[in-house]
DNA sequence: TCTTGATATAGTTATATCACTATATTCCTA
DNA sequence: TAGGAATATAGTGATATAACTATATCAAGA
């Protein structure tokens, strides 16, 4: 039998498939995006997001869409209003790890 | 005194601080780099890293840099050989959640 | 000092992302 | 059904990142 380290290390394939997703919350606007959504508890409107992120109402949906492609949120329309909630829990780890480590 | 919610968001200081690193970690190559150093447990040479991520070495040096600059890796030379190791622990906590959440 | 193994950097082209502006769509209500 | 509020998308130029190849630097030993 050869010497040999067990590593376990996670797959590639797993690790593609992951990336573009956190590379995609990495944004400042999006984290904060987020975070206002985590902490609100409750999915929000459109327009909430804007006022909670000081954001012109263009980007915070384009912002929404990215995220939404990544399927970190969902989005559900009630009337002319769209509400947005967190569909990943992973998000609220990453959060956390922010907010634990400034120091990142 | 008005109704008002108590967000206590993460600021967009750190946010923004915070964004690009996470951003650089989240590319498959380097997630697997930071997997092998992690679960390694000892400081690696970039031959060792190579082998481990079955990439080029003039790659693998290129995202040793990168998470160098970050300050999410550091560098000590010991003759010809450079040694690498974690020096941001929040990356544990980003690998934690991939392997917890490979649904991300 | 020449060579060789170990590591780092430069240069390049293709592609992705950013921020921003303008415009479109959707739905409600008068 | 026309207008307005809420939301989404298109288009654009500037910048960043990716992957890759070639080349440079550094250190040890013959």
């Amino acid at each position: 039998m050869l010497k040999q380290k067990q590593h376990n290390l996670i797959d590639m394939e797993t690790l593609e498939r992951v990336a573009p997703v956190i590379r995609n919350m990495a944004h400042p606007l999006r984290l904060r995006i987020l975070d206002f959504l985590s902490t609100s508890g409750e999915p929000c409107t459109v327009t909430k997001i804007m006022e909670a992120c000081e954001a012109e109402q263009a980007i915070i949906s384009q912002q929404l869409r990215i995220l939404k492609d990544q399927r970190v949120l969902t989005a559900k329309r009630e009337g002319s209003f769209v509400y947005y909630t967190i569909a990943d829990k992973s998000v609220l780890m990453l959060l956390e790890c922010i907010r634990q480590h400034h120091t990142l």
